[in-house]
Formats: C-alpha cells, structure tokens, sequence
DNA sequence: CTTAGGGACTGAACAGTGTTCATAGTAAAG
DNA sequence: CTTTACTATGAACACTGTTCAGTCCCTAAG
C-alpha cells in the first residue's frame, strides 16, 4: 500500500517496528531451524534443545507452537511432501508414471542427511498429505488392476522405497564413520562374503560379487519392477477377495 | 559326577558355594533382561538402567560384558533368529517354501511387543545370522529364477515383512493408546476416508471400504503373492544384467 | 595360611535428553 | 493509561547413555 520511493510525511508516524527486534516464532520458523540442525548433526542428535539454540531462544518458547518433539517431527515430515510432482493418470504409461513416482521418492529420500529416519514410522494419512495419495491412486488406478490389489499397491511401493532408501542410507553413515570411501567398504563386504567356507555357504559365495557390488540404481531399479510385474500380473484378474475373507482381531 | 541322591560325606567339604550369593552376570543374562524390560515397556523405554534395576545390578556392571546399547540391540536382535526353520530347498515347491518362511517371520515379528522397531535398521550380515540368509537363498534359488534376481529377492522379501509388521505393530500401538479396540479404530478410519469430499479425492472414497478395513491377513498374503509373481516372472529369461550396469559413488 | 593379583561390581558423576511451570515481558484492545 | 492475552524466559524435574576411581571377592602363587 505505501509506495516504496516516497518519503515518509512527518506527521505520519512510522509503524512502531519496521524490523522487530524478536522475529515471531512460527511454526514455519521452528521447522526451518529443525532442518538446519538435521542436516548438521543427524536424527539421532536432533533435539528440541538443539532447534532452540539454532533459533537463539529458549527451549520452552518451542512448546508454545508445538506440542510434543513427534509433533514437530509429524510437521517435518509433511514438509518432506512440498512440491511433489504426481502426473495426470495416462492408462497407457502407468508403469512409467509408477517408476517416475518411485525414483522421486527415493531422490527425495537421499536428498539430504537421515531423511529415511524421519520417514520411517510416520503414514501420510494427515489432511496435508492425502491429497498426494489420491494421486498415486489414481496414477495405479489407471492401469486397470483389481480393486484389492490396488488398494495395497500404495503401501507395497512406499514400504519398498523407503524400506530401500533406508538401506542405502545405513550403508552410507556406516561408512562414513569407519571408511574413507563407499567402494573400500563395498570391496571389503564383498571380500568378506567371498572368503566363506564354500561347502557351508554355497549360496552366498557364488552371488558375493553381485550381492552389494551391484550398482544401487540398477538394483533399485530392478526390485521395482519385479513389484510392478507382480502387480500387472493381475490385470484383467477378477478381484482376488472372494476367498480367505475371514476378519481377525489382532 | 555326583551321586544326586547321595549325603555329602562329611570329610568332603561343600563346594564353596552351591548356590552362589551372586549369580554371575553373563550376556545371556543381560539379554534376557532386556526382553523381560522390552515385553513390559516397550523399546522407547528401554534403557541400561531399567535392564541393571531388572537384575538387581548397578547400571556400570552392564558395560563390563557389553560395549554399547547399540551392542546389546545387536545381541537383542541376534536372538530373534533362534530356532527359525528354513526347509531343505525343494524345487518343486519353492514359493510355499518361500511363503512359510514370510509366515514364520511375520508371526515372530508380532509375537512379542516392539520387535519390529528391534529389528528395523539392522541388517543380518553377522557370522551368527549368515547361516539363516544362506538357508532363504537356497530354498529362493531352487525356483531358477537369474543369479541377479536371486541377488535381491532376498532384500525385497524381508523388507516387504519388516515394513508390514512395523506397519501393524504402529496401528496396535495406536489403539492401545486411543481406543479401545482394533475394531473401532479401524472403523473410524474406515468413516474418516469415506467421509472424504468425493470430488477431490474419488479413489480414496472409493477404495474406503477396503484400505484399512481389510484383514491384516489377507492383506499380507496378497502382497507376498505380487512379490512372489514379480519374481516368477523371471524363471526362464536371461539374466537382466547386461544393461545398465554402471556403477555410482554414493 | 598369607599374600598378591585381577576381574566383576559399585556409586557417583558428567553431559545430555523431553517436558513443565511460575514468572517476566510485550503488544494489542478497551 | 490500564487491562488482557499471549509469547518467551529460566529454572527445575526426572530421565537418558557412558565413564571412572574405587571396592569387593575369588583365585593362584608364595
């Protein structure tokens, strides 16, 4: 409203602070400064302590916006969710979209420092979220699988990226902690497997070159689509619920 | 050696101490411990201190036979392998095989509280466990499927059960909080996804009635047979490995 | 039997954690 | 200006994993 250039009149006086010398706390601000202490010093040592150092203020004023640590990282972990990208369904490259999905996914995941951490254990079932469910619904609806397959394809693929992601990211803070490099440490577990009796780990011995030598990509490319055959299998199945619908009680 | 039933002479003397006024503290003890705190707490509050007070023991005297928490997890985590049962492979029958073994890990996996939050971030590669990822590797390279799905298929099956079950115990944990019943929780959830505005989130609404609603069971078995089609699928193709076989850094 | 050694165990301490609460400060509303 | 509402403070509580100077006790040697 005020226009920029011009000075301010004399008898109008300025808005009492134009800078205020305490930036409001918000919600937005905290989970800023939670990121900024994850990326530094890893989950395990991500503390409210530690975020109310980073935003130079007391522990207790964190309590004020939210309120538990899980809250906090409840808000973290929607924000891993900003910007995704799910495509418009097209029947004829689900598999694609599928794929495109789950790559992002795993990026995303290895984007920055114990990510996989934070994902594991929280569900995107918050009103933020479901929209991005939706979408990938629709994107696996398009292909044209069974209603009971589709409705566990969802979980199946996020179990499987970031039950792999989380892999990958232990790999990587193990050998950062003991290894000067990820192929010294690859070559050692490798050399390991191939140095096991032979008579007593058959198995083992004759797959040590390709059990974690293997490229992570071509490997996690290889595990999505073994799921996605299994789902497509099912293409033009009738729904697989009629038998063994008996309910439990856990 | 002794005769059980016979009097000690009485020019032999007593061993020092029959029944010694401290029993020894050995690892197995410890672990012990911990199970007994796990069953009872759950693993958010499983600590050194809980498990010393369980054997009436000052915390310190645990570091004596155990370096870290993170080794007694480790110990922890080696336990829950004991007495599992991987049949001799059988060509013939390797998906019931491979099935089975899914069904028993599962089971395990929920037969004790917090086993799941156990297991997840571990990885079996220890001399201990390495018989039991050889026996899994027999009985899934009896089908004939390449060296290079074989290589994964392994990964793919215990990732697929440790996140269902993580995902099962999270939903038990929740109720027991909230609810009074499986039953009701999975009811409100079943109302809140059904209450959804339809036209932003048609699959969901659709699909409301059998997301959550379904048995656990069934759920877990149909996501075991998509696995199990994705890697049947393979038997009979050459090995997918010649392509995209470069390597990366990490 | 006495002595010395060594391992198991203790208690106290350190530096950190999540969370709460009476109090002080600040900004807007009456 | 006063009142009200609310944010932020600092101290406290009850925990956590881990370390370390000692103590106890059992065994082996003299």
């Amino acid at each position: 409203m005020t226009q920029p250039d011009m000075p301010t009149p004399p008898w109008e006086r300025p808005p009492k602070r134009r800078t205020p010398a305490r930036v409001p706390l918000t919600r937005e601000r905290i989970v800023d400064a939670a990121y900024t202490v994850l990326d530094r010093e890893g989950y395990d040592r991500l503390s409210m302590r530690q975020v109310a150092a980073e935003l130079g203020v007391a522990v207790s004023a964190l309590y004020v916006h939210v309120r538990d640590k899980d809250e906090l990282l409840q808000l973290m972990y929607t924000r891993m969710f900003e910007g995704y990208e799910i495509p418009e369904p097209d029947p004829e490259h689900w598999r694609e979209q599928v794929k495109d999905f789950a790559r992002q996914a795993r990026e995303r995941l290895l984007s920055r420092r114990d990510l996989t951490k934070l994902a594991m254990g929280h569900v995107p079932f918050t009103p933020e979220l479901l929209p991005y469910v939706e979408r990938l619904m629709a994107v696996l609806g398009a292909s044209g699988m069974p209603r009971r397959v589709l409705a566990i394809s969802g979980d199946m693929l996020s179990t499987y990226v970031n039950g792999f992601a989380l892999e990958e990211s232990l790999w990587q803070q193990r050998y950062r902690e003991t290894h000067s490099s990820w192929h010294k440490l690859r070559d050692e577990i490798n050399d390991y497997f191939a140095s096991l009796p032979p008579d007593r780990f058959p198995n083992l011995v004759a797959l040590a070159d390709i059990m974690i030598d293997e490229s992570n990509d071509y490997r996690f490319e290889l595990g999505l689509e073994i799921i996605l055959r299994g789902l497509a299998s099912y293409i033009g199945e009738p729904d697989p619920g009629e038998e063994g619908k008996e309910s439990e009680e856990a």
